[in-house]
DNA sequence: TAGATTGTTAATCGATTAACAATC
DNA sequence: TAGATTGTTAATCGATTAACAATC
């Protein structure tokens, strides 16, 4: 009998657990309960306690977990330790945005590599980079051995582009581009949609 | 004994079915099945004909779904019949990115107001839009009668800031800040956090 | 020690899938 | 009509919660 496989749904919480571990840890907090965190992060305690005992026994009785111990183990648990390599594909404004955020420190990624097909766009300098030819986005991509892309060109195209990222041996796309993508097995994509966010919420506000 | 509560996990759904019909629809098709919906979602379809048939029989047996119904059925639905007035609270970077995005089109949400509490954004134009100082935000959010911003400050500020909406009115935050926002019952907030996307991947990269 | 909190088991709850009669 | 596909029921599967012995 092989080890079951761990859930999607509980990987998706982790992330969502180490970013407010690494807050508390940034405010000097050295310990946390399963309690206090799933206040914090809207969770059950016992949800939080059984999410974390597929990986391991983290904390101690009577006094919980220790943050640092935690972060670092879950930064293991996601792959994170290392610092992954990013790619944007597509220089409009929210590629743009994209390619000079800060909120990738210390989170386990960083920006190397910006792309457009636009000549305009081409050779000019976003954040700390020279924007690349999205002609030569395979050859480039597979060369610096990428893994991880951030795809924000317009919807028209995202199919395709997606294609030529898996090509350059891209496995993970976080795609800002407003539709679904058909990738092969083993391609992980993750969606980011402002008007699904908000949808999302307007059933509710009735 | 009363009508039972549609599962959010099936509204969160909604949103993403509406997207790829007004696809198919913008592509001129007339008519889709549950199978070929589920194919380009991702989902089964036995799952879309069962989400679906919450909100009443919007199919026809032989012949499927009529897109245009469907979509006409899915906006009244999520409310987005009407379209909702958003502010922007944020001009960094991704304030905007977002403030000049050009896909709420058709979508239910129009951007109509920014703040910053920068002296030097204050009244400097972004898109369409001069910048108001966020000392006036509570008041102008409140007058223009707004229920629906998107929060794009920086996450030391985020949760202040996601007060002063509250109180404003707002009863909607897409929080592009990334930290756990507390807010009273009744108000919606959905996350959007590239780290926690691409971190939601790295896990299956081995 | 007494109090607190974990990790885990069993019970409950809810979501997904399979299957098919109804019917277009 | 024959074929296709819905809407729905029942069966299965999986996730969450409750509870508590273990133990720090």
């Amino acid at each position: 009998m092989t080890h079951a496989e761990t859930p999607d749904i509980i990987v998706s919480r982790l992330p969502v657990y180490l970013r407010a571990l690494q807050h508390m840890q940034e405010q000097g907090k050295q310990t946390t309960s399963s309690q206090e965190l799933g206040e914090w992060v809207g969770v059950s305690a016992a949800q939080i306690r059984k999410d974390l005992s597929q990986f391991g026994g983290f904390g101690k009785q009577g006094t919980g977990y220790n943050i640092g111990f935690l972060v670092t183990s879950l930064r293991e648990i996601l792959h994170i330790q290392q610092v992954w390599d990013v790619a944007v594909v597509g220089m409009g404004d929210m590629g743009h945005a994209v390619a000079r955020y800060q909120g990738f420190a210390n989170k386990g990624f960083r920006v190397v590599m910006l792309f457009d097909s636009d000549p305009k766009k081409v050779g000019t300098r976003v954040g700390d980079f020279i924007v690349r030819d999205a002609a030569n986005m395979i050859a480039d991509i597979h060369e610096a051995k990428i893994q991880v892309a951030m795809l924000c060109v317009p919807a028209n195209v995202a199919q395709a582009v997606s294609k030529q990222l898996v090509e350059a041996g891209v496995r993970a796309i976080l795609n800002y581009a407003p539709i679904n993508l058909l990738v092969p097995d083993g391609i992980r994509v993750q969606y980011i949609d402002p008007a699904v966010g908000l949808q999302r919420m307007t059933y509710y506000l009735g």
